[in-house]
DNA sequence: ATGGTTGGTAGCCAA
């Protein structure tokens, strides 16, 4: 089961690459944020061609996320709980039914937070993390294959970044930032992408300003992390970073992980 | 070097 995620930076300006990317890389169930268009106006008809149903929680010009799934979607959930007048759509689960029981997958889209100076920015980010953390640890208590995967706007480590002194005042890269993301995985998660690909420079997001992709000047901040009962059938990982060079790329490129769910 | 680039849309807005 081959499972991925994307911030496309607008679906209607992307669906050719898109289209391309999923015959190309053929995954199971896609996550997709950043899809900026209301539900209405998605481009269902062509993904929906290609074997896909296609479930969407979509917004007008900003955020918006949506699952893509050659599976049959058994159960849909749109939004994350905890703050009643949050009207971003930035959160949806689906729940699937495999030989190995259900799976559940998360398409996320963590606010940026930027700048950290101004409270309806940085403050609405850490208070998003804080219901994620909530959320995600009743989740935990199923004991089911689960996969959080999106855009979370957070450089985990140093590591994550190819000039890491450049971020040191962005909302991505603040202590409090990357010490909410470690209480999240510390309650169970597994970083797929973190486990599985040893190599330097395993970024997933490049500025399009200031020729960052040309110097390699990366991020890794769209993350899959999964819990106990599916890290256990985790056997890959991958960045589909050729993606960044097509022509008018997104920003981020696919981060995609291989789960073994066949019956035991 | 407080720059520069993109998408969606009329908010210089969010990233």
């Amino acid at each position: 089961m081959k499972i991925a995620t994307w911030n496309i930076n607008g679906v209607r300006a992307r669906i050719g690459n898109l289209l391309h990317w999923l015959q190309e890389s053929a995954p199971d169930i896609v996550c997709l944020q950043e899809i900026k268009t209301m539900d209405e106006q998605f481009p269902r008809l062509e993904i929906e061609a290609l074997g896909y149903h296609v479930e969407t929680h979509g917004q007008k010009s900003f955020n918006g996320v949506a699952i893509l799934s050659k599976l049959r979607f058994d159960e849909v959930n749109f939004g994350l709980p905890g703050e009643g007048e949050d009207d971003h759509a930035r959160f949806m689960e689906g729940v699937f039914s495999t030989d190995r029981g259900a799976l559940r997958v998360v398409s996320l889209y963590l606010p940026n937070g930027n700048p950290i100076t101004e409270e309806r920015k940085f403050g609405y980010k850490l208070r998003w993390m804080e219901r994620l953390e909530r959320w995600a640890g009743e989740r935990l208590a199923l004991e089911e294959p689960l996969v959080l995967a999106g855009d979370y706007n957070v450089i985990p480590e140093p590591a994550d970044a190819k000039n890491p002194e450049q971020w040191v005042n962005d909302a991505l890269f603040q202590p409090v930032t990357r010490q909410a993301f470690r209480r999240l995985c510390a309650l169970g998660f597994t970083d797929a992408v973190r486990n599985v690909t040893h190599s330097a420079d395993a970024y997933t997001f490049w500025d399009y300003q200031a020729g960052a992709w040309q110097k390699n000047n990366g991020i890794r901040i769209d993350h899959v992390l999964l819990s106990p009962e599916a890290a256990n059938r985790l056997t890959s990982a991958s960045i589909e970073k050729h993606v960044r060079a097509w022509e008018k790329p997104s920003d981020h490129v696919p981060v995609a992980v291989e789960l073994d769910l066949s019956a035991a």
